[in-house]
This record gives C-alpha cells, sequence and structure tokens, in this order.
DNA sequence: GACCAGGCACATC
DNA sequence: GATGTGCATGGT
C-alpha cells in the first residue's frame, strides 16, 4: 500500500507531539464494551459520568443490566444521550454477552478473532466501529478502529484509501502498522486527541501538528 | 439557537 | 450502493 509510510512517520509525529496517552482506563472488560456503546455520537464526557453512575450503583454487571426494566435502565444513562436507543443496545450486547460465555467476559479472548466479530456485528447497535472498539480495547485484538476523525484527519492530509468503505480504511492501517495491537491503541488515541485538541473546522490552527504533517505529506 | 459529540439501523431512491 | 433521517442529551 503506497501510504504505508507516510502513516508510519504520521505516527511518529504525533507520538513526538503528545507522548504516551492513557487512553480508555476502565476496571473491567464490561466497563469498556459498554461504554463503547454509550460513546456512540456521544462525547467522552458524558459517558464517564454514566460509567461512574452504573459503577456507584453496582449496575456493571450482565446479571443486574439484563434483569433491569428498560426504563429504569434509560434513566440511568440518561446523560450519554440517545438513552432509549441505547438501552436496547447495551441489552442485545449483554445478552449476546450470557448467551457466549455467561458474562465471563475474558473468556472470549480464546475465540477466533473473525468469528467473534462477525457476531459482535450481528448484536443490534453494535457496527463495525463498534465492534473493533470492543475488539481492541477491551479484547486486545488487533483491529485498528475507523472513526470519522481517522477519516477526516487522514483525508485532509491527502491520505485515504481508493474505496471510501470502513473495510477499505482499517486494511490500509492493518497494512501500514502490521497488526500491532498496541500501536493500534495509541494511534487511535493520538489521532482522538489531536482532533479534539486541533483542527474541527479548520487544518490551519496555530500549534497544531497536523499543519506539520500535511507539510511532510505534500512533499510525498 | 445552532452545532457538535469516539454510530447505527432503517427507509428510500 | 449512496444518501438521508431518527435517535437525545449536554457543552460551547
Amino acid at each position: 500500500m503506497a501510504h504505508s509510510k507516510s502513516i508510519k512517520i504520521i505516527y511518529e509525529m504525533l507520538m513526538t507531539q503528545y507522548g504516551h496517552l492513557q487512553w480508555w482506563p476502565a476496571q473491567s472488560k464490561l466497563e469498556i464494551m459498554i461504554g463503547a456503546i454509550l460513546t456512540q455520537n456521544t462525547s467522552w464526557k458524558n459517558v464517564e459520568i454514566v460509567l461512574e453512575l452504573l459503577i456507584s450503583s453496582d449496575m456493571l454487571s450482565c446479571k443486574k443490566i439484563i434483569s433491569s426494566t428498560d426504563e429504569k435502565f434509560a434513566k440511568l444513562i440518561r446523560p450519554a444521550g440517545l438513552n432509549n436507543v441505547k438501552t436496547k443496545r447495551i441489552k442485545s450486547l449483554v445478552s449476546f454477552l450470557l448467551a457466549a460465555c455467561n458474562g465471563n467476559v475474558s473468556e472470549l479472548q480464546s475465540w477466533n478473532s473473525s468469528v467473534l466479530r462477525s457476531s459482535l456485528m450481528n448484536i443490534n447497535g453494535v457496527g463495525p466501529e463498534t465492534s473493533d472498539a470492543i475488539l481492541l480495547y477491551a479484547l486486545n485484538k488487533p483491529f485498528f478502529v475507523i472513526d470519522n476523525y481517522t477519516r477526516r484527519m487522514m483525508s485532509r492530509i491527502g491520505i485515504s484509501p481508493l474505496r471510501d468503505t470502513y473495510d477499505s480504511w482499517q486494511s490500509m492501517f492493518n497494512t501500514a502498522i502490521n497488526m500491532d495491537t498496541q500501536i493500534y491503541k495509541q494511534y487511535h488515541a493520538l489521532i482522538v486527541e489531536n482532533s479534539k485538541l486541533h483542527c474541527r473546522k479548520s487544518p490551519s490552527c496555530g500549534g497544531c501538528p497536523l499543519n506539520r504533517i500535511c507539510d511532510y505529506a505534500a512533499t510525498q
């Protein structure tokens, strides 16, 4: 893939700017999985509020979630928005977890990765991005998470796959980074961090490493 | 008051 | 296959 070298260089530039980020800290794999759904179209700040609520009310367990009423659960996760939709989605995920491993999420780590990804994608409300976030951050599997930040930032630099599909974006990164789970985690975190701090609208804001990255990309 | 935030399902063309 | 829309809240 023609962009592999650039993708590696951009990673180094972002690392120089931000260093190692402690991203997606959580007390349990289930917390990460539920966070992955809560964060859909929602700022992480509001997700944190809800995760704290779930912890403090001792609701971070598959069996407790599945046995709570939709109304009660929706009220609990309300600060993260889309609460009725997300109640259904989280319950669908939890149903899968109970059926697949009786809620012992660690057991999923021994599953074949592609089988597991297909299973996750079959859950109502779990699309490719949520599925890959779960695989990468909860289960340490090498699946690069492609979100809008990633597409926007890389497109602006001039790096995009031939076809603008999720799978094409993902395989572009897979080829460049060679299935390294730790770098996948860090790279995605760096992209989001940079996008949050800079360049939401204009690529020419002060102090943004993206300007230097664009300069670099223009020489390639 | 408009716009955005770490998407997805579904309908329609 | 591409595009549009509903879902909902909280911050800027």
